[in-house]
DNA sequence: ACGAGGTATATCGAGGCCGATGTATGTCGA
DNA sequence: TCGACATACATCGGCCTCGATATACCTCGT
């Protein structure tokens, strides 16, 4: 997830090590910034796997930049997570919201509402508040206050994403059908 | 995080790892079922923690129930975390739906208010598209689509929260000084 | 002229998480 | 009665992350 958004920032331009960890950070919407040891290492990961180049940019600031841009190999790394391989299912939030944020560099409409249309079908499969066994979950949690908070805002935010979700998908594929 | 969730559960009831499992996962909302690799070795570091106390119960299944009961140590850890020391703030959304789910352990209504207190303003701070140097976000990120969701998709999520916490707080207080 | 603070990269160790694998036993349908 | 599947616990290696620490240079205010 954090080597996605570094695909993701590294599309657009090349850029260093200290100005992706800004990206990063305000990406993550503070969340949780990027630790150093988290970051470089994952650089180092990157670069060894071919997806990146590290090129020197002496002179201009007060410690070396290392300028940090995508190799075709890192492009096509990037497009196929992307397009996230069927089998991981579009489940957890943060992953998701990294995706949507870099979704535009996917640039067939088809794809990226295929993508879409994946996490739609999550998200209207019904929320199972029961145990394999069909025991419902404990009574208890229904008379809790906070856990009613916590379904009342869960409810809220997939309403809103569904809507988004649902008319996003409309202009994706009207539009396709427009240049195709 | 994990931790939180096993000593809530255990706060009501005693269970064995198998059923915690199915309750954590549960409550993770299927985000990311547990691992045994991750689950067992936390309950280990819990019992040596002397949070947990394991007893054996046998005969009653298919392998030994490894029965888990809350120590007074493990209720004291319990509470210490759902007031939330005040430097660590509460940003981490996973982290904070968990502490919601069993914020009723903490029973005063006035500790519950200050708990949701500190998250009301947390979120009413705005978040800033903005580095440290106030340089903006790059404009690209405005004219796509799919971040254009994110932020309304946001949006939405936190006006349903705020409403809910500042309706709840007021349910919180006005009961408080009923009581006192 | 000096120190504080920002820029920029890097490494290390401790510990946690994941995925795979192993080991039993009970249950239920064909 | 045989195999498939669920119950239930456990371990292991590898990878990743976090937090701390280090280095070194620049800029700016005093």
């Amino acid at each position: 997830m954090l080597e996605l958004a570094i695909l993701g920032f590294l599309r657009s331009r090349p850029l260093h090590g200290y100005d992706l960890r800004h990206r990063v950070a305000a990406l993550m919407g503070h969340v949780r910034p990027v630790a150093d040891g988290t970051l470089y290492p994952a650089i180092k990961r990157m670069v060894a796997a071919g997806w990146l180049l590290r090129n020197d940019e002496p002179g201009l600031s007060a410690a070396p930049r290392r300028v940090l841009h995508l190799t075709p190999e890192g492009r096509a790394e990037l497009e196929r997570r992307l397009r996230e391989p069927d089998e991981l299912d579009i489940s957890d939030e943060n992953r998701w919201f990294t995706m949507l944020a870099f979704l535009r560099h996917l640039d067939d409409p088809g794809e990226q509402a295929a993508v879409l249309r994946r996490r739609l079908t999550f998200l209207e499969e019904p929320t199972s508040f029961f145990y394999d066994d069909d025991r419902p979950m404990a009574a208890e949690d229904f008379d809790d206050p906070f856990r009613q908070g916590l379904l009342t805002i869960a409810h809220a935010t997939s309403q809103a994403e569904l809507a988004w979700l649902r008319d996003t998908i409309e202009h994706l594929e009207s539009g396709e059908r427009r240049t195709s």
